[in-house]
DNA sequence: TTTCTAACA
DNA sequence: TGTTAGGA
């Protein structure tokens, strides 16, 4: 059994996702609806979580806790998929993204603008620009 | 008992 | 997001 195999094996429930990610069932559920992980469905439709999901969602909660919103969370997720199927792209390490988003909320504060420009962050995966 | 969907104070 | 209703 390969070790990809394995991260990919859904055998959590709901309560322990919730206790190892410390979210609720709610935004569990709603970061599911928002295709930012992929639970399985096992018997009466409940959620069989892997590991992965738990991975996705620590990291969600990582950029929820820098004052990103769920626009921003998602193209980060975006651009973490292209990234893997297109060479073309900038290859940016998923620690100095967080750091430069960081940066980049700290001086929207700095600046006194609180509106968080969920607008584009395509800049982080086009090289001209 | 636990989780699910849908909907709303 | 929290919470609750009503089911499975």
């Amino acid at each position: 059994m390969s070790r990809e195999y394995r991260r990919s094996m859904p055998l959590l429930p709901m309560s322990m996702v919730m206790q190892l990610t410390e979210l609720s069932a709610r935004q569990i559920r709603y970061y599911e609806e928002h295709n930012l992980i992929e639970p399985v469905r096992s018997e009466g439709n409940r959620r069989m979580f892997s590991l992965d999901d738990v991975d996705s969602l620590l990291e969600i909660r990582e950029l929820l806790e820098q004052g990103i919103n769920m626009a921003g969370i998602k193209k980060v997720f975006d651009m973490k998929t292209n990234r893997v199927n297109k060479p073309n792209i900038l290859s940016i390490s998923d620690s100095e993204l967080r750091t430069i988003l960081r940066d980049e909320m700290q001086q929207a504060r700095i600046m006194k603008k609180t509106s968080l420009r969920q607008g584009d962050l395509t800049r982080f995966t086009q090289k001209g620009k």
